[in-house]
RNA sequence: GCCCUGGUAGUAUAGUCAGGCCUAGUAUAGGCGGCUGUCGCCCGCCCGACCCGGGUUCAAAUCCCGGCCAGGGCGCCA
């Protein structure tokens, strides 16, 4: 098979941009075959490219023989140009198609191919991931991964003008012993490090330099975790805000959601219907439920739960059924959450820290922080984690810790909620999780 | 880590409970041929599979044991 190249040709229209008005305008057009239809002298290929769809209609006596017989050689999959005149036509899928003039063939492909890429065969979550990039040719997948980027464009655009800066924080860190999670070593060069499972220590510190802080970007957590919503390396959304409490950052995080809806909403239609979905643009302010409210509600529910302990899986999803959309959890125990969660101040038993939830699942947790170096050593020792460890850190607390507060957003989970997809690996381009490394 | 379910052509499934009529059916993909308005095109022909190992039995895709792999639930999870 002789391939063709480039050359000087450049694409002159996506398939989304060739309408009926073009007619008798010759264009070029880059992308993917996706299907073919041979009628005997008349042959429609389907061509694929970023945006769409568009079709090509080779005549057998209409178009030149080199093109017709190019044309048959065409295999689903191929990367291909097309140099041709628009042609309106109601008959054709949009109303238009191309009559092609010249065919180049960039690229073949093996067949079969390992999965349908029409998706009208469905295939299993592991043999699309085995074969992902091919996976990633169906429309629907492409409209997750655009919806992804309209949110982050969102969040970028709001966070920054509330005057967060956008910081990066290592991803390879020193210290095992920041909390529960584990950890992923790595050989850094004649020590043992470990990969980042949480900006959190960078983050907090920051906020005595820059005040307002976020960070994108992907961190580890090597748990055994095997359900639709955990992966060893996943994408959060961190801000954290100086001389502010966790109400404070609350309102920050449900504005964010509303405008992340709203904007998606707005600029992904095609995406969503693509994808069978519809996005209810929340109103904030979202509900916030006291962990004692919860305990009491469970109760209704006829589960028990003791004060004090965290709340297992079931619970939360009979919660879902309860609160079917966004609402905070506050006032969480003290004992129950991470070491540096600030415990409130007239009552210590309970802490500053909050979970944000969509139905069953806990999208986000922050809180307002402890900027007290001695309470935040005794709240370390409590936890049997030892100051030594967190040397660095605490010097930190010595040089004007302003009071802060912050959050943490699982980016995936977000995705999911606005996208309708219940499984996380079909969210994330190559997710990595107990089982999975490769692609 | 514990538990449940499963593994049949490239893909997706039927068949397994009640072993024999399964030289394993169907759809789709792929190959060859035909077809000038398809849009899940159509028609004909063809190709192609019982995860691996052991056992029970006259007989195993089907039952049993071990292994490997996968999906899911729980737990874990700043």
């Amino acid at each position: 098979m002789k391939i063709d190249k480039l050359g000087a040709w450049r694409r002159s229209h996506y398939s989304a941009d060739i309408s009926p008005e073009l007619d008798g305008q010759e264009v070029i057009v880059f992308g993917w075959v996706q299907e073919i239809r041979d009628l005997g002298g008349l042959r429609f290929v389907i061509l694929q490219d970023k945006n769409g769809q568009l079709q090509i209609t080779i005549h057998k006596n209409k178009v030149v023989a080199e093109v017709v017989e190019k044309a048959k050689t065409l295999q689903k999959q191929y990367s291909i140009g097309v140099k041709g005149k628009v042609k309106t036509m109601k008959n054709a899928p949009g109303g238009v198609e191309i009559v092609p003039n010249e065919l180049r063939i960039f690229s073949v492909s093996e067949q079969p191919l390992p999965l349908d890429i029409t998706g009208r065969t469905k295939a299993e979550i592991d043999v699309r991931l085995d074969a992902r990039v091919l996976d990633l040719r169906r429309e629907e997948n492409q409209a997750i991964f655009r919806i992804q980027h309209a949110a982050l464009q969102a969040v970028r655009a709001f966070l920054s003008k509330q005057g967060f800066m956008e910081v990066f924080t290592p991803r390879i860190i020193v210290s095992a012993t920041e909390g529960g999670a584990a950890l992923f070593p790595v050989a850094y060069f004649t020590r043992e490090a470990f990969l980042a499972q949480s900006p959190q220590l960078y983050k907090e510190q920051l906020s005595l330099d820059f005040e307002k802080v976020f960070e994108i970007g992907p961190f580890f957590r090597a748990e055994e975790s095997h359900t639709r919503r955990h992966l060893s390396e996943f994408i959060s959304v961190d801000i954290e805000q100086a001389f502010a409490n966790a109400e404070d950052v609350m309102n920050v995080l449900e504005e964010l959601i509303h405008d992340v809806c709203k904007y998606v909403a707005d600029n992904c239609k095609r995406e969503l219907e693509l994808l069978g979905h519809k996005i209810v643009v929340p109103e904030i302010p979202f509900k916030r439920l006291t962990y004692r409210e919860i305990l009491e509600e469970l109760e209704n529910e006829k589960i028990h739960i003791n004060w004090g302990e965290d709340i297992p899986t079931a619970a939360y999803r009979v919660l879902g059924k309860l609160h079917p959309y966004y609402y905070f959890i506050t006032d969480w125990p003290t004992k129950a959450k991470a070491f540096y969660i600030k415990p409130n101040d007239d009552n210590p038993e309970l802490s500053e820290g909050f979970d944000l939830m969509w139905h069953w699942v806990e999208l986000s947790s922050g809180g307002a922080r402890i900027h007290d170096k001695e309470l935040l050593m005794k709240r370390l020792a409590e936890q049997g984690l030892s100051t030594e460890s967190f040397k660095t850190h605490l010097a930190t607390f010595d040089y004007g810790m302003p009071p802060h507060a912050g959050w943490g957003l699982g980016l995936a989970r977000m995705v999911m909620v606005l996208t309708g997809v219940k499984n996380i690996r079909e969210v994330v381009l190559f997710p990595r999780d107990q089982f999975r490394l490769t692609p």
